[in-house]
DNA sequence: ACTTCTCTCTACCAATTGGTAGAGGATCGT
DNA sequence: ACGATCCTCTACCAATTGGTAGAGAGAAGT
């Protein structure tokens, strides 16, 4: 088996939420995309929601594991940032889909916001630290950390 | 009357749309909003679509609009764009839901991304001749208008 | 009084939605 | 041979969807 059905459907199930949108995306949709039943999807999901948030799960996850990986290097200072800055862009480009995604939990009222930040909040600290660190040391150009990381964020978001 | 149902009726969907997306919106739940029902709503456009194109043309047509005023003085150089660039930032913050509206239409596959570069093409076509006229008069900074265009469009995106 | 036009309504429809119930076929250890 | 577990299926359901048909109210012109 080269890959199980639960991860293929997690597959389709980023890609169509994140260019159609979860609401325009129909379990039959996803079913038929797969050249299964739609109730083999409901075997392994107990609902339409619970697949979005292990969608959502596993990209973060994903996110996170570069981030860790990079940072663990620890070469610090701005070659650091730029690093990781350039690790996202690469997972970024090799799958678009999870910018889709990100669009998608990131609308308003969305309900799954929460379990995003909820993964990502722990690396937006460390990040915040770092810079912190970095500027007190004098190796960076002094500004608010959080700004700056804001400004990080927008840019990647923005070329997209 | 302070304001013609079919206005109230655009005015509900433009917020609709853009903050729960064209799918996710249905037309008993606008109806109900705006205390009407369904039927109302069909009998001043033909169809679910055809509200979403008509939200569309009203919101390029905005934008063209202060686009247009803001062209008309003609102060000419950096000025110029800083000028137009702060103006639909204040029409941004003024209408958020605006933005909302944008974030839809420019999904993949939709098929009303058309219907927005109709009414837009033009003014894009004005800024970039308009940029590349100033860079060869030695005003500006000489490099791809295309390019500075899409990096004004992404970080006015971005900041979002 | 009568017609016409504009508007909102009730009533209804076929199709699709997410989800439930449970049958049946493999493959396994015993 | 046997049950157990895992997986996918058929059959079905209530609710919601976008949309149609047409009644009726009100104002305006004749």
């Amino acid at each position: 088996m080269a890959e199980s059905t639960r991860e293929r459907i997690l597959d389709a199930a980023l890609r169509a939420f994140g260019t159609e949108g979860f609401a325009a995306t129909s379990l039959d949709a996803l079913a038929t995309e797969l050249g299964i039943r739609k109730q083999t999807i409901l075997y392994y999901f107990p609902s339409k929601q619970a697949i979005f948030e292990a969608v959502v799960d596993r990209a973060a996850s994903d996110l996170v594991k570069v981030f860790e990986e990079q940072a663990a290097r620890g070469i610090g200072g701005l070659d650091q940032v730029e690093a990781i800055v350039k690790r996202v862009f690469r997972l970024a480009v090799r799958r678009p889909q999870l910018l889709g995604l990100i669009r998608e939990v990131t609308r308003p009222g969305s309900l799954s916001i929460d379990r995003l930040s909820a993964h990502t909040a722990p690396i937006f600290d460390r990040a915040r630290d770092f810079l912190q660190r970095e500027m007190d040391a004098g190796r960076m150009k002094s500004s608010d950390p959080e700004m700056l990381l804001l400004s990080l964020y927008s840019t990647v978001v923005g070329v997209v």
